[in-house]
DNA sequence: TTTAGCAATCAACAAGTTAGAGTGCTAACA
DNA sequence: TGTTAGCACTCTAACTTGTTGATTGCTAAA
């Protein structure tokens, strides 16, 4: 059965109303505020009628609607107005990108402290890495007497923390022919191929055999790379929420963010442009408290270069939260463009 | 005044009760389990006197009492009892960071990581970078078409983040070469005097010149770079102590641990082995709420490398944190010596 | 289908009461 | 002089009760 235009007026009005207000929302407010021109007791049926389809719940017998879960998933579906970000917002976004266009981690990071600080929300960021991402260069630098610093350059990022120890008295011009030499061999290959020790022990010459260890070490720790990058900005934010006005709460949700392993399934969204997860949606997560996630992918030149989003309360500013992302997500690409172009 | 050693005591047994219990201590409690021998109504003429010195405080009439910022710095520097760590404590630290050696960052993080585990406080970690430090070599690798990493080898880190734009059709020699220059020109140079352009521009030949100043820009924030890895970690675990159960007070914590600009200037001993902040020692930081700071300076061949300690409430386990703090201290300045000696 | 009117429900607040924890004081004692 | 028992006093925390106001659901009429 689908919803009167009305009832779905109502719906929307008892959202917009909760998400600014948090407060239950009368048949009353919604008369003098949103519809005028029924009465409150209409309202009251409707809203009766919505709460047996489950989009809104009562806390309490003389107390007003409050949306469900599903209430907010069908005002996002189609409910929802669009948003246009103010001037200084967008001019904001555009400066602070431009300032750290080039360094990948720096954008999603700023990314995410834009977001957070546009929606007043907790915000996260992190950059894609992935085993299957595709070897460039391979560098290696002397920085001591025995430790040399790998440099992978892939399709998507620069691995520049690894630090391996070497055996006294490698000389440069030997670790600088190994890098050519193992450019000259990975080039182009996928990561998770190039640890398949039995794929290329054969290419590998016998002099160069340790470093190809080294490497092999290196880069089987590629992946856990994303869950370095992820950035969570503002979150003692979260604590201005009413939502978590009680500590406890507000502790499961922090711990949540400190574990990043744990937050990382969650956040990730699977290839959509913006992912949506409101409530129960996200209840895989054991005992996570109810709350919603809105991600976003970013792109450059069609490739996924990184996620960034929001974790807050249910009641959250969607369509602001989407303008956002947005925004912000064709800038990034524009970024990467103009780069190109320069 | 000196007091007795009776009262001594019973400052120190408020203090210990407190800590454990978080419940303003009776003169009843305090026969009870610490001193049997004297009666109550003895106890609480010591306790007033101890009040009235300024060492306890009653929340209210009738209530019992509990210590003032002034009556844990007594407890800290008379009356606290040595404490042993656990041997399965002891061990983790050892394994633990046994797992990090070479990798600095990644040591004292683990160590903010145990020192917080086993504390069950918040716990702080970062590495000291100063424009003091000295260069060892600099090495410039190109990664893209446009881009180079810079690699700056100082006497206490190495500097692997910078990358800068190049002009076009930059050569590997070229950079290879500039690289081979500037260590020889600014091999053993402090930081501070590398970026003062008056006193090399002289020696810097004409050919190296762009690389020069992409230098400097790179080694003007080189101070900044203790900050980004100032590593905070159990920041949830603030909201597991009473003292934080009002959402008002966590959330000033935590936006202080939010602003690492700001914690810094807390954090940063003054070269003390150890140092302990309490109550009002640290409200120069304006709107700070109550709470209490230990650090450690961590040293290998007697050069500070790096703090790590705790920030939470006053009421804490000091002999406790001073015990781990002090054991990951000699773990940390023997892993270095070890290293050497291989 | 909508509306006005009205009884019923319930949280939130305020006021009043009680119980008990803990103190400070005092007078007696060693 | 220091210590103790005893007791009155104070104050919080918890519980009870009553009241108010918001809001609903229902019903009967338009």
């Amino acid at each position: 059965m689908p919803l009167s235009t009305r009832k779905e007026k109502i719906l929307k009005a008892v959202v917009t109303d909760y998400v600014e207000n948090c407060q239950p929302v009368s048949s009353q407010e919604i008369q003098n505020k949103y519809f005028p021109e029924v009465s409150s007791a209409t309202i009251r049926g409707d809203m009766a009628t919505l709460e047996e389809l489950g989009y809104l719940a009562q806390p309490h017998t003389s107390a007003g609607r409050v949306p469900t879960a599903e209430g907010y998933r069908m005002y996002v579906d189609k409910l929802m107005p669009s948003k246009k970000l103010s001037s200084s917002e967008l001019k904001i976004i555009n400066q602070t990108l431009k300032a750290k266009a080039g360094h990948l981690e720096d954008v999603v990071r700023s990314a995410a402290r834009l977001i957070s600080e546009i929606t007043n929300l907790t915000a996260v960021g992190f950059t894609n890495a992935s085993m299957s991402d595709k070897i460039k260069s391979i560098k290696i630098v002397k920085i001591a007497d025995e430790m040399a610093l790998f440099v992978v350059v892939t399709d998507r990022t620069v691995l520049k923390d690894a630090i391996a120890q070497m055996n006294m008295g490698i000389s440069e011009e030997y670790l600088s022919k190994a890098g050519e030499f193992l450019t000259s061999v990975f080039g182009g290959v996928q990561i998770a191929d190039v640890i398949d020790v039995d794929k290329f022990a054969a290419k590998v010459r016998e002099e160069y055999e340790k470093i190809y260890k080294a490497l092999i070490k290196i880069l089987k720790e590629y992946g856990t790379v994303e869950l370095e990058n992820l950035a969570i900005e503002g979150a003692p934010k979260l604590l201005q929420h009413p939502e978590y006005s009680n500590v406890k709460k507000a502790k499961a949700m922090l711990e949540l963010l400190d574990a990043k392993s744990q937050l990382y399934p969650i956040l990730k969204s699977n290839n959509m442009n913006i992912s949506i997860k409101i409530g129960h949606d996200n209840e895989i997560a054991e005992g996570l408290p109810e709350c919603a996630v809105v991600t976003a992918t970013y792109e450059v030149d069609g490739v996924a270069i990184g996620n960034a989003g929001v974790i807050g309360p249910m009641r959250m500013d969607y369509s602001k939260v989407i303008s956002v992302l947005d925004y912000i997500g064709k800038t990034i690409t524009n970024l990467g463009e103009d780069a190109q172009d320069e």
